[in-house]
DNA sequence: ACGCAATTTGTGCTCGGGAACGCATAGAAT
DNA sequence: ATTCTATGCGTTCCCGAGCACAAATTGCGT
C-alpha cells in the first residue's frame, strides 16, 4: 500500500524519460540516444527495480501446451508414478492456462520413442518434458527441438549434451554408493553381494551401470574388502530366468542383493518371499506398491528414492516458470538421495508434493 | 492463443449480462437480480471457468509484509538454518512485492518472545510465520492475531489449539521411531541405550518427549525387548554436567545413544570425539555444521533431518500463496522423515529448496 | 534554408479481474 | 404527486509491463 514497489513509471520520472525509454532500455533493444540511455542507467543503478512479475505475465498470458514424453505408464509402477506427477503439476499450472499433454512410448522399443518423439515435434509444443532412456534417438530429436526454439526438460536420465533447460534426477554413482553402505551396515563378516539389473536393455542402462560403479566404490575404498561383489544381467521374459535366479538365491553365502531398477526390485523381491528367504538383505529402488509391500514384511530392507513423482513435478514446474515467468531453470536439479526404511516410509508417502 | 480461456467477459457474453454482474455473482456480493442471477449460474454450471490467477493477483499488487518470529540464529545453527530458508524464500518472493522482516527472540526466555510478539503484533503485517517454542504465551499471541484478522503459519513447533492457517513441520512422534529402528539395525545383541534431551526447558520439550516416546514405542512393539532404555535430561550449562554426562559413557554395557535436539547432537557427539568413543552408536537431529563433521568422522552414525531450511522456507510460500494467491494452505505439511548418513549427506547438502 | 530520411521518444492500447461509480428504474415514504 | 431510497446493472478505470505505432526530433544533403 504505502511504500510501492518501484515501477517502470517511476524510473521514468527519475530519469526524465518516457516509460517506452527505460522499456527499451531494460531489454536492450536499442533505438535509445547516449544521453537517454546515460539517464536511464544511473537511475537504475541508484535503484533496484524488481519487475513486477505478476504484470509482465498477464500480457502474455495465453495457453502453454506441454508435452511429455514418457514410457508408458501401464507397464511399469515407476512411470505411472512419473505420471502421476504430471497430472499433480498439471492441476498445479492450470489456473495459468498450461495445459498438458501426455505421450507414452514403449520403454523397450526405439521406434516406438521416435515415433512419439515425432508425433510431439509436429505438435509443436511451447516446451517438452521427457525421460531420455534412449540416448542416440534423443539427441536427435533434441536437435529439432532446438531448431524450432521449443525449450525441453530431461528427469530421470540424464544426457548433458543434449543441453536441456534442466535436468531434474538423481545422481546415480552416488545413489549406488549409498546402496553399499546400507549393505554394510552392521553386517561386516563378509561374503558375497549380488548387484542385479533386471529386465533392462542395454540401452538405457548406462545410469544402472553408475549405480553399480557407485556400489562398488564404496567397497574399494574400505580396503578390507570382506565382499565379493558378483553382477547379474536377468531378463525375466527369457526362459531361463528363474533357474539362473535361483541360483544366484540359493549360494549360501549370499549375504545381500541390490536391485538397480525399482521393477527388478519387486521381481527379486517377490521371488525371496516366495521362498521364504530372508536373511539375505535386500536393497532396491523406489516406492511402487510393490515393494511397499515386500518393505512392510521385511523382504525388502531399504529402498532408495528416486521420487519419480516428484522429478516429473518439479520438471513441469521448471518448465512453466521458464515459459511464464522467465525464470531460468536450474541447469540440474539432483534430488537428495533418499533412505527408505520401515519406519520412515510412511512419513513419504503422506508428504506433500512442492 | 488459439483456444483461448474462458474470461469474465466470455461468461458474461454467454449469460447475456455484464461483466459486472458476472463478477458480483462470482463473488457473491449481491445486487443482482434472480433473473440474471440464474442466466449467469446455468453458464458456470456449463462451463468450467477458472479465474486467471495472474489478472487477479494483478489489481491488488501492493506490498505485503511478513513478521517472522523466530528463536535467534546466533545461539544455534538450528535456528541459523530455519533463518536461511527465510532470506531464501524472501529472495523467492520479493519480485512479487513480499518483503519479510525477522524478529529474534531468546529461545529459554518467555520474557523475550512475549516481548518481541508484542512488537510484531505492533508491526500490524500481512502475515505472520513462528516457532511457537512457548505454548502458552503462544496462544495468546494467536488470540491477537485472530482478533486482528492477521493470518500466521506455523512450524517446528506445532499448536493445533491455535488454529493457524498451516502448520509445516515432522511427526516428531516417528522420528523417535525411526531413530529408534536405526538403532536396532544391525545390533540385536542388546544392552543398554540412553534417550537424551540436552540443554532444553520443559517449556518447548513437548516434542521432544513425543521422539522419546516414539522410540521407546518402536522396541515395545518388538516383544523380545533386549534393550534397557534410560533417559538423561541434562544442561551444559550446569556445573555436574561433564561428570553426569562422563557416568553415562562410561557405562561398558551402553550401545547406543538417542539425542532429541540438533544442538545436543553436536555436544554429545564432541564428548564421544574427545574421548576417542567410537564403539556407541549415536543418533540424533540435523545436518548442522558440527553435526556434519561427526558424521563424515564417524562419531555420529545417522541423523534424522528436520530440514529447519525447507520449513521455513516452505512456511513462507504458503503464507505468501495464500496473501497473494489466495490458495488455501495444507492445514499440516509434515516433512518425510530423512535418514541422514555418510554416504547420502552431501547429495542433501547439495540439493536445491523447493 | 528546406526537404527528406533516420533515429529517437512518447502515447496508448493490451492482457483479465476487481471494484468504484454512476445511471436507470421501481417502489416506498412524505 | 413528488422526493427519497434501494436495487439492479453496465461502464470505466486501475493494476504494471510490454509492445506497436505515431509523433517528434535530429541529421544530412542539396
Amino acid at each position: 500500500m504505502n511504500p510501492r514497489n518501484i515501477r517502470i513509471k517511476d524510473i521514468a520520472r527519475l530519469a526524465g524519460v518516457s516509460k517506452g525509454t527505460v522499456d527499451r532500455v531494460l531489454h536492450k533493444r536499442g533505438r535509445v540516444s547516449q544521453e537517454s540511455l546515460q539517464k536511464v542507467m544511473k537511475v537504475l543503478e541508484e535503484i533496484d527495480y524488481k519487475p513486477n512479475l505478476i504484470a509482465r505475465t498477464l500480457s502474455s498470458s495465453k495457453n502453454h501446451r506441454i508435452i511429455a514424453l514418457l514410457p508408458s505408464a501401464s507397464s511399469d509402477a515407476y512411470w505411472a508414478q512419473t505420471e502421476e506427477g504430471i497430472r499433480e503439476a498439471e492441476m498445479e499450472w492450470s489456473p495459468y492456462g498450461v495445459s498438458i499433454k501426455v505421450l507414452s512410448f514403449d520403454q523397450y522399443n526405439k521406434e516406438s520413442f521416435k515415433e512419439k518423439a515425432n508425433e510431439a515435434f509436429e505438435d509443436k509444443p511451447d516446451g517438452i518434458i521427457t525421460a531420455p532412456i534412449f540416448y542416440h534417438e534423443a539427441l536427435l530429436f533434441f536437435e529439432l527441438l532446438k531448431n524450432a526454439g521449443i525449450p525441453y526438460v530431461l528427469f530421470n536420465t540424464h544426457i548433458p549434451e543434449g543441453k536441456p533447460l534442466s535436468f531434474i534426477g538423481t545422481d546415480t554413482f552416488n545413489s549406488g554408493k549409498v546402496g553399499a553402505e546400507l549393505m554394510y551396515l552392521g553386517q561386516h563378516e563378509g561374503g558375497k553381494l549380488a548387484v542385479m539389473h533386471l529386465d533392462e536393455d542395454i540401452n538405457n542402462s548406462v545410469h544402472l551401470l553408475d549405480k553399480e560403479r557407485g556400489f562398488r566404490e564404496y567397497f574399494k575404498n574400505r580396503n578390507t574388502l570382506p565382499f565379493k561383489i558378483s553382477e547379474f544381467s536377468l531378463q525375466p521374459d527369457k526362459p531361463d530366468f528363474e533357474a539362473r535366479l535361483n541360483r544366484v538365491l540359493n549360494d549360501p553365502e549370499l549375504k545381500g542383493i541390490f536391485v538397480s531398477t525399482s521393477k527388478g526390485t519387486s521381481v527379486v523381491a517377490s521371488y525371496l518371499a516366495k521362498k521364504g528367504k530372508n536373511n539375505v538383505r535386500l536393497i532396491g529402488y523406489d516406492i511402487i506398491d510393490e515393494n511397499l509391500k515386500h518393505l512392510r514384511t521385511g523382504i525388502i530392507d531399504f529402498l532408495i528414492n528416486q521420487n519419480p513423482k516428484r522429478q516429473a513435478f518439479l520438471g513441469i514446474s521448471h518448465l512453466v516458470n521458464y515459459l511464464i515467468f522467465k525464470k531460468k531453470a536450474p541447469e540440474t536439479d539432483l534430488f537428495p538421495l533418499e533412505v527408505i526404511t520401515q519406519q520412515n516410509v510412511d512419513s513419504y508417502l503422506n508428504s506433500r508434493l512442492h
